[in-house]
DNA sequence: GCAAAAATATGAACCCGCTCATTTATGGGG
DNA sequence: CCCCATAAATGAGCGGGTTCATATTTTTGC
């Protein structure tokens, strides 16, 4: 067998599967006692492994918390995007995925918590996954605004891109907002984040 | 001499003058040595306090950043509603403001990055002084929506606290992204927030 | 097959944030 | 002026994240 970059090989495949050890470790742990209370060595015991080895798979412990958020944040946004309405307003579309994401983050919201208030500026190798996530997430909010565009819903003259990043600082502030003050999720979605986005859409000028 | 509250009372000064220690202390180490490599000992012996004295002062070594971070914030909102022009574009206005915040953060970049970074959701008795600062904030930016209001700018049927919400978010935002990006003051101002700011003024509908 | 080399794994030890049982300072009442 | 109650300060000790010298496992070259 010739070798395989690095998923085929008999190292690659033990490196995988000590990976989703533990993944699995962290992510019991985290929803049972919460991210501050789990500590490293628990979760190296869990997983099987020596304390040391655990720093080999995340640069620390923040770096745990992303591999294990990574799968389920991915996981919210294709299903967000899968059960997209074809067809509506640029609003509602908007409102569908974040929606999604809100209802991910409310199943364990004190993990949900520590997660967003991590996430500005991270490092390490499962902080790049997770911004790159991030980023892919940015441009298909940009794209729905480009289909509300040809829908002659949006100014032809407005950036898409542009568009999607202002929505995204929207919907950051409302999630911090949600996670930080834990006002209830119809409250911060309906009265918070939705009143912003219908504001950034019309505007502050008059007509 | 009558009981004068905290101030008055010698007790109440000595612990005002303990506190301004630790805040020098505090301030010139995470100048020198930045926030992360500036430990809680080293802190406590050049405001020559014994290391279990400075956790009745600020509740954990985050707290203890808001301290440090609190009067220089203050003086940075001060000083920028003071020397903002009367009149003028409501854009011009806001980015008056957020420009001296920016300022403020860029004299020593590490640092800002470090407390914007643990603002969300930060907890202690020094955090919520910044927490109010924050809401005051807030409430200052809806004041010039308030005023451009008058002047014909802005709709009438906008709500200035919503629009200063979303305002803030764009805000925050920019200063993520140029704090944990790196890139240069000028281009996060100029290129990042204003078109930002500029798009929440115009909105995306047509016309 | 077998060494040498490279990659991985190990866990005792280190560092540092924070706590808490004990000591010291302060101020009011007699 | 002294005594007691209360507030404040102390610093040794603890817990837990992270490191690193050493050991083990895997791959490579022959």
């Amino acid at each position: 067998m010739s070798k395989v970059g690095r998923e085929g090989s008999l190292r690659g495949q033990k490196k995988q599967d000590r990976r989703e050890k533990i993944r699995q470790a962290a992510w019991n742990l985290f929803r049972e006692e919460g991210y501050e209370k789990t500590t490293t060595r628990a979760v190296a015991e869990r997983a099987g492994i020596a304390t040391g080895t655990l720093f080999l798979y995340a640069r620390d412990k923040q770096d745990l918390l992303f591999l294990v958020m990574h799968d389920r944040l991915e996981e919210a946004v294709e299903d967000a995007f899968d059960g997209l309405p074809r067809r509506g307003p640029l609003l509602e579309r908007w409102m569908h995925v974040f929606r999604r994401l809100f209802r991910m983050y409310s199943e364990y919201p004190a993990l949900g918590a520590a997660f967003v208030r991590l996430l500005p500026g991270a490092s390490g190798p499962n902080a790049e996954r997770v911004n790159a996530l991030t980023f892919a997430f940015l441009h298909r909010l940009a794209a729905l605004v480009r289909e509300a565009q040809e829908q002659g819903e949006v100014a032809p003259e407005v950036l898409p891109m542009q568009a999607a990043s202002n929505v995204f600082s929207l919907y950051f502030g409302a999630l911090l907002a949600w996670l930080s003050g834990m006002l209830p999720l119809e409250l911060a979605l309906e009265e918070h984040l939705r009143p912003a986005l219908v504001l950034q859409i019309r505007g502050l000028r008059i007509g």
